[in-house]
DNA sequence: TGGGGTTAT
DNA sequence: ATAACCC
């Protein structure tokens, strides 16, 4: 059978979290330095949805209305950031960067990326003892000051991960020139959590017996990731309000209450435990595009919207260099009752002729493609009946690598990824 | 609230 | 296809 890899006790492994700090005003900043020591926000429809920090001094918010942004600092500069081209782009050199030291590299949104460093820490602890080295240093901040056990390995894998934490900054910072956090401890949770205690440009390790202080200092249960405002409002009407109270809470009925899977996992969390592996992310799994806006109501209207999003989305799937299979239409409708929120969607498959048509350059896959959309379209609403519409989106998704008989000269947003892990042999 | 993403059911 | 989660 295999060879069997000694089992690793999830306490030993070494994470880290990268969160780069307001990044979109980052990106905007290094586009245009003028804008370097000048209070920036950047804008999509009527919101601030993030904003640099001299911006933050003066008292802007994330996802502050550009009305009350206005009002608090007037002499707030705005950029528009509904195009996340250069973001998105920003964001693949960073996770590609990462990958460059380490293959376990998962990304969360645009900002923040997991990386597991188990091996890298392992491989320096062999190197130290070879050398016989003993002058370790920690990098950054150690949560609650605790101090360091030297004779402590946990103790002594986590410093090391500081330094290597410190080094991915370094990197990012040297070759991209943005700067950001990072929490380094035994499992993901922690090391996101860990990763905000000193704000911005700063680092932070964990150190387990600090764990309950770091899990203790949330004052909610929604700032546990994993429970979301779905989670969060049924455990209140259990009474469950903060952290100590889910880990007190009866096992039994939070799993009548929320299904076995989710139940397990959230109490788990609730005690700072985690033991979901980094999973490398990889080329996207999909690419959408969308626009919202006050009102669309007419068939016409919809069709030009779509005409609209799909050159910016096809240049990206071509740039990309693999097959879309499935094409998806979501739409969001105006509703005074529903508060919003609730989207709807079809999705079919895309036909073999055309798929093939998205290797190439022409534009001719267009037209079809939004014939196909509005058939999506009308599988939803009734063209009939008068309708209200806030937002379109299209989604490609379905991605298969072309055949490698015939395949270009394509730029990939990440070289080779590890091959799916086989039945190894 | 925007304009994206992912996984589970 | 939807619902939950993340940023």
């Amino acid at each position: 059978h295999r060879k069997s890899v000694p089992a690793r006790s999830a306490a030993c492994r070494a994470i880290v979290h990268v969160d780069l700090d307001c990044f979109y005003a980052q990106v905007e900043m290094i586009r245009n330095p003028e804008l370097r020591d000048k209070p920036l926000g950047v804008q999509q429809k009527y919101l601030v949805v993030t904003c640099n920090y001299e911006a933050r001094k003066l008292g802007v918010k994330k996802l502050m209305s550009v009305k009350d942004a206005k009002e608090k600092c007037p002499q707030l500069i705005l950029v528009n950031g509904e195009d996340l081209t250069p973001y998105r782009e920003m964001s693949y050199k960073v996770t590609e960067l990462l990958g460059e030291f380490c293959p376990l590299v998962e990304r969360l949104g645009f900002d923040e990326n997991f990386v597991d460093i188990t091996e890298i820490v392992d491989k320096r602890l062999n190197q130290l003892q070879q050398s016989g080295c003993s002058t370790v240093c920690v990098s950054g901040h150690v949560y609650n000051d605790q101090a360091i056990n030297w004779q402590d390995a946990t103790h002594v894998r986590l410093v090391i991960g500081s330094q290597i934490a410190e080094e991915f900054r370094e990197a990012i910072h040297a070759r991209l020139g943005l700067t950001g956090c990072a929490g380094v401890a035994s499992n993901k949770l922690l090391s996101k959590l860990v990763s905000g205690t000193f704000k911005p440009n700063q680092q932070t390790v964990l150190l387990p017996e600090s764990c309950p202080d770091l899990i203790r200092s949330l004052d909610h249960i929604q700032k546990l990731p994993g429970i979301g405002y779905k989670t969060t409002k049924r455990l209140e009407t259990l009474g469950v309000r903060n952290v100590c109270d889910l880990q007190a809470f009866p096992s039994a009925v939070l799993e009548k209450e929320l299904g076995v899977s989710v139940a397990q996992r959230i109490q788990k969390l609730s005690y700072g435990e985690d033991d979901s592996p980094v999973a490398p992310s990889g080329p996207p799994q999909s690419f959408s595009d969308e626009d919202s806006f006050k009102q669309c109501s007419s068939e016409v209207e919809v069709k030009q919207k779509i005409e609209e999003l799909l050159p910016n989305l096809l240049d990206r799937v071509h740039k990309d260099g693999r097959q879309p299979h499935t094409v998806r239409l979501t739409i969001r409708q105006f509703s005074s009752t529903d508060k919003w929120f609730s989207r709807e969607s079809r999705q079919c498959p895309i036909p073999p002729h055309l798929v093939q048509k998205f290797g190439k350059e022409s534009s001719d896959i267009i037209s079809p493609l939004v014939d196909i959309l509005m058939k999506l379209f009308r599988k939803m609403i009734d063209v009939d009946l008068p309708f209200h519409l806030t937002l379109l989106s299209v989604c490609f998704s379905n991605l298969k690598d072309l055949p490698s008989s015939k395949k270009g000269s394509i730029g990939f947003y990440l070289k080779q990824m590890s091959p799916p892990s086989g039945s190894g042999k």
